[in-house]
DNA sequence: TATAATTAAATTGTACCCAATCAAATTACA
DNA sequence: TGTAATTTGATTGGGTACAATTTAATTATA
């Protein structure tokens, strides 16, 4: 093993793990454009598809985001229509944020995209399995 | 299965594959930040360590990054005086990027990055291997 | 019960990312 | 050869990401 060997790009794990995340979330990009909203809108979306109401707090810990992302994000969503954001009257500190009417209905639209793009990333049940295993074994670590 | 399952942030695979990349992003910030780099420059840095000389064109193809991301990247790091950038004699059209001097010496610098992040990355040698086998099959089919 | 410490978002600033468009150079081909 | 098509980067604009700081609200404690 020469010394620098661990500097070639292609004895990195991350550089693929980044390369890949980037271009997954490309084959989105046409369904979820047609539908006017981004792939950490759309992934916030889900979050509140499943919970209706969560604080900013609680989202950012789902998504792994921080504030700074997820300030602007929600306005946007909010802009849209398609969620609220309200303060928690026991804790002012706290935003709650809540789907519309509209955004409960956006889920419809939505529901395909799965099934689209999922086609077009070809991998076997197995390796998708253990992928998803070992993501959430390096997301759990932190 | 219930019609909106695909739509839960448990079933996809995409997500964890964008959450860790990024998770695993932020553990190189501190060494990069030190040197006064970011992660893209890094990579970026990697690969003319491996070429000392490449196209922008050919930088994009390796890095999976288009001219928007690179033109402003690789003037940053030109204005660090790591690299230089020159129209090909031969077709103007191609801009080649070359390191410096002191693009080459800082390859030193950056040389134990990879041993102090991956002391971090906690996988057992099969998963490790798993992982990157995968990834660069999605990688493949783009 | 004041003050300190903590917590939750918002803000600020820098740096991506990428789609879309543009401009210049080169190549193809009628 | 002259025009069309292609190729290569640069530019523009919108939307993240995230570190660092700030602000406001709440909780702990001397």
């Amino acid at each position: 093993m020469e010394k620098y060997d661990a500097l070639k790009l292609d004895n990195q794990l991350c550089f693929p793990l980044y390369a890949a995340s980037r271009q997954i979330i490309k084959q989105y990009h046409p369904y979820l454009a047609a539908l006017d909203i981004t792939y950490t809108q759309y992934i916030t979306l889900m979050v509140l598809w499943e919970d209706k109401t969560v604080s900013v707090k609680s989202l950012g810990e789902r998504l792994y985001l921080d504030s700074g992302t997820l300030t602007p994000l929600l306005k946007s969503l909010e802009k849209k229509g398609l969620i609220t954001r309200n303060r928690s009257k026991e804790d002012e500190r706290i935003l709650m944020v809540s789907l519309t009417k509209e955004g409960e209905a956006f889920k419809e639209k939505a529901a395909d995209i799965p099934y689209k793009v999922g086609s077009c990333i070809a991998l076997s049940k197995e390796d998708a399995a253990n992928l998803y295993r070992i993501l959430y074994s390096l997301l759990g670590k932190q």
